[in-house]
DNA sequence: GAATAGCCCGAACGATCGTGCTATTTTTGT
DNA sequence: ACAAAAATAGCACGATCGTTCGGGCTATTC
């Protein structure tokens, strides 16, 4: 065969992620253990630890695919919507959807890391930082973008509004995840219509 | 004499659970370990361990220390303000700048140990859960107060106020912590007065 | 079919984990 | 000052941590 499919070893590399994200999910990527990781694809420790070399190269690895699924379940769809409002609403749908209800466990494994990495130096912090820099100015772009199909006001603080989305979110998943509050998930869109009405072109008029 | 002072048992316990929660910032409330934290303190760690019974036991009380400092710092002086809008203010401010800049290191324990214990069964979720409702229901009812005083409109929906500001701590601690933004302080704060401006009773005269 | 490379396992390492015991020291109440 | 009580240290335990190494497998390549 002609290998479009995949090598062995990319293959149970795949298997191994898959569980490494799941299992993070539960016990933090930090608490992310190459023992645990390793039972639970039957697999041996050192066989397992072969395909990374470190379990700071592993953490990395979980991370990244982590990245990878949502970048394919969250980010594209909403960028398939058309730019401006519709597109900022679609984000904030599907992320707050990713972290709060995916199969009954876990939250979003990219801002549990953030929480835990914060802290801690390493390859793991920096990539996170890295990453979130750049999500935070996507935010911020697609903000700029609603801006120009004139469905905002050009007054607005692009950062800031991204700030307030970003919290909108992380407010979600905090409640949805310890506290399980079902209506989490409706708060957060509640809130950004807020926010959207307080810098939609139209709220000023003229004056009070 | 009469005991004013502490015995020498608590006078150790309060030495140790301040270095807890100053480790617990660095490596997480999950990644504290018995030994780390004696060699801190310089005790043998059967000693440390003696004060407690068990790891989860230690765990719950440096959470529990950590929440009377922060009602001490935060809730009490903030508490002390007017009813209404300006102990809102003093709230946030206070919430944000303890979790930002606290000595150079750590953020809020309690959000951050909320993250990681969202799905680790035990005393310390429990614990975490039944705190972070009250501390909810709390802003509710400061919200509600700020209604009773006239300066919240008597439509807001004080659970849905309390949701936006809780994700604008969040926002400003995620990233001033992970992202290094000094600006994040005065961006909660910013948030805030958008909240606020969209729920005053003035927001809608009449009609568009 | 032999050689080669990639994949995985088993065993073992030093370290550290949480947690018991048993002394010994220190603090406390009289 | 002395007995009772509390606080701390020392030591050991089984488990698990991340990591290393050598050697079987199982394919692919000549």
């Amino acid at each position: 065969m002609i290998r479009q499919t995949l090598s062995k070893g990319e293959a149970t590399q795949r298997v191994i992620l898959d569980a490494g994200i799941q299992l993070a999910r539960e016990i933090g990527v930090t608490g992310l253990t190459i023992g645990a990781l390793a039972d639970r694809v039957q697999m041996s420790k050192s066989g397992l630890f072969a395909h990374f070399g470190s379990k700071e190269e592993l953490q990395l690895a979980v991370i990244k695919a982590a990245q990878e699924r949502f970048v394919e379940q969250v980010v594209r769809p909403a960028f398939a919507e058309p730019r401006g409002l519709a597109r900022i609403r679609a984000l904030l749908k599907g992320w707050v959807g990713w972290g709060a209800d995916v199969e009954a466990s876990g939250g979003c494994l990219i801002l549990a890391a953030a929480a835990e990495f914060d802290d801690r130096p390493g390859i793991v912090h920096d990539h996170l930082v890295r990453e979130q820099k750049s999500w935070f100015a996507s935010l911020a772009r697609a903000t700029e973008i609603a801006i120009e199909t004139g469905e905002l006001s050009p007054e607005v603080d692009t950062s800031q509004f991204a700030f307030e989305l970003f919290g909108l979110v992380l407010s979600a998943h905090h409640h949805a995840r310890l506290l399980g509050d079902a209506s989490a998930c409706n708060r957060a869109l509640a809130g950004l219509e807020r926010l959207i009405d307080a810098c939609s072109v139209k709220s000023h008029p003229d004056r009070p």
